[in-house]
DNA sequence: TCGGTAGGTTACCCCGAGTAAGTTACGAGC
DNA sequence: GCTCGTAACTTACTCGGGGTAACCTACCGA
């Protein structure tokens, strides 16, 4: 079989092996025999156990980018913007519930290098939801952007583990309440108004 | 040295080295060299390595409730009680920046029962929160309330990471980005105004 | 002074990550 | 149609580290 090819079923195969057994109790014996292939050649393509980890969520990064950029393209609004990005993140999540939990628990602990893959995955996000908010209000504080991208990530991943443990939560309806809770507040910061001190 | 002091200073000697080095790269023959004990002592009181992890995020858990529980014990209104609940969690991590990255980023992926450790810290939190919700629109649907609980604690502990990286950022700060994102939100919930739907 | 036990050690097993060396399949060039 | 080179693959190993069995020893109370 083609490199390409192979390495692909590797990663499809490490991914689901991972996302049900955890990274630490899978061995790269088990993951060979189910692509029935021998050990070595796991290591020939990805050099080590962290290496197939590592392969795995950026072939699911990728994705996430790819199917963002297109939700996103053309927006009009900041809120729209935010809206279609944030469906596009929990409808992703949504058809990859096995290696999305593989992405954010497993992945985040074992190895360093496999972190800083899943931070590139937030960068993504925090990336994108700055732009938009330097595009509509320039002159905003730049490290207030930053803090407020940051926390629309974390509020938006954490409601995606929470997705999980609710069936009856589908992508939209969790769309709504994060756009609820941190809609009011963005908005407000993109019309200039101040940040609220402490209550007296 | 009493058992009781014993596990002390081993939880204190593995926070430390599970935070420098990750959980995968540390060894227990290592901790123990540190601790001035032998290998099986380790597992004397704490029965595998995977139990050494869970016994450091519990003390943290243990010690985090605390400082919570202290901070609100007395706040009037709703935006009081998020607001020292928020300063409290940011204090906790700026004093224990090390171990911190530990319990979020090395627990979660390593060990099943370590993750459900760390899911116990954001139960507490988010009970907590949903208890300050539920106690001032007790009418509120107790699924939307759980969600804005969700959304609040991802933001926080996202930014908590951030806070991290920004050296001039500070709990105070911190909890001001906070508060002017998500408060406009949830004040408006609290009110009962409805969920702002799809835009046309 | 002697037994029980808390606190401790040495020396080992074994699984699984990673590797060295060798093997087969196969297309390109003569 | 033979051979050379290389891509795809295997067998058989090493070695580090989690976990354990068995043994030791200092101290305290009867």
């Amino acid at each position: 079989m083609p490199k390409a090819q192979r390495m692909a079923q590797m990663l499809t195969v490490a991914e689901e092996i991972f996302a049900e057994q955890g990274y630490l109790a899978t061995s790269m014996d088990e993951i060979a025999e189910r692509v029935g292939v021998s050990k070595p050649m796991l290591y020939e393509y990805f050099g080590s156990k962290e290496g197939l980890l590592i392969g795995c969520i950026h072939r699911a990064r990728t994705e996430l980018r790819e199917k963002t950029a297109a939700a996103i393209a053309g927006a009009g609004s900041p809120e729209e913007f935010l809206r279609r990005g944030l469906l596009a993140f929990f409808e992703f999540i949504d058809e990859h519930r096995r290696s999305w939990a593989l992405l954010r628990q497993e992945a985040a602990v074992a190895v360093p290098s496999a972190q800083e893959e899943v931070e590139g995955i937030r960068q993504q996000q925090t990336d994108m939801i700055g732009a938009v908010l330097a595009s509509f209000t320039p002159e905003m504080d730049p490290l207030e952007a930053e803090a407020f991208a940051e926390i629309v990530v974390g509020a938006t991943e954490r409601l995606a583990v929470w997705m999980e443990r609710r069936p009856t939560v589908g992508p939209a309806l969790a769309t709504d309440y994060v756009m609820a809770v941190i809609w009011p507040g963005v908005s407000a910061r993109l019309m200039k108004q101040p940040l609220p001190a402490q209550p007296a």
